[in-house]
DNA sequence: GGATAAGTGTTATTATTTATCAGTCAACTC
DNA sequence: GAGTTGACTGATAAATAATAACACTTATCC
């Protein structure tokens, strides 16, 4: 059993303790997301859906992105408008990404010590923090 | 003298000493943009643009907003495609934005702070950070 | 004053995202 | 297990966001 069939396994169960369907359209939109190295966008992503469900339109894989998005098995990348699996949706943790602008990949951390410094600096103004972007674009360790 | 007469002309200076032309254009864009609560898409800004611009297109604002973005009198916020004015481009700052879903609101905090933290955890897993992009949605004090 | 580069006008196209309505399927009720 | 309900998907269209390419104009520099 590939790492992919593992992630996906994890993903089906983790919708079915939340009461969500993960349905075959679902599931395959995450599998592609899981096999690709980075961040895809919207339209290569349908590309690829095509090859198995040739009647993919946008919408159907914008709202296949919305519910990957809501239970937090994706993440949207928004300085790249790009999507990118996320393999730890089960503990739930701030999400920080580091995308290396010479090969793509996208590594995600998940620091809570930079959540907490921004929430923090916002609370001083008065702001209450909802959702944070946090991106950051430079070289990976791999390409310097 | 208006204070957004002082930011443009501020910006002029600013742009003279970078041997930068602030042309007539530019500085109308960058003047809605001051004149602006929060932060504004392109096309809406276009719209105001045409009513001393009635030439104006998407590729006048685009380019436009390039190079005011090039010199730090503008930011784009990712994760809204929109754009807002800065105000303090000449002091060389780190930038993280309090965006307020209820009212609009922009605000630009300088924490040197959140920037260290974030290029630190980078660096840790050998990650070397070009561009940062922070920003923070949620409620500002005068929502609260 | 002519060469050069930067800036703008103009047209077209691509990329990204959402809206709407109709049809289908799953789950739940009686 | 037939009918109802709501969730999911198909299909078409449109809105929003951004860029490409080429021509023309203007500023700058020698």
């Amino acid at each position: 059993m590939t790492n992919i069939d593992l992630n996906v396994n994890k993903a089906r169960i983790f919708c079915e303790k939340k009461g969500a369907r993960f349905t075959t359209l679902r599931e395959k939109v995450y599998a592609l997301l899981l096999q690709q190295d980075g961040a895809i966008g919207a339209y290569e992503l349908l590309d690829s859906l095509k090859l198995t469900e040739s009647a993919a339109k946008p919408a159907t894989v914008y709202r296949t992105l919305d519910f990957l998005l809501e239970f937090g098995l994706v993440h949207k990348l928004e300085s790249t408008n790009a999507f990118v699996a996320c393999h730890h949706f089960d503990c739930n943790h701030p999400v920080q990404f580091l995308i290396c602008d010479s090969c793509g990949e996208v590594q995600e951390i998940q620091s809570l010590g930079l959540k907490d410094t921004l929430d923090k600096q916002a609370m001083s103004v008065g702001f209450k923090v909802a959702k944070q972007t946090i991106e950051a674009h430079g070289t990976c360790a791999a390409c310097k």
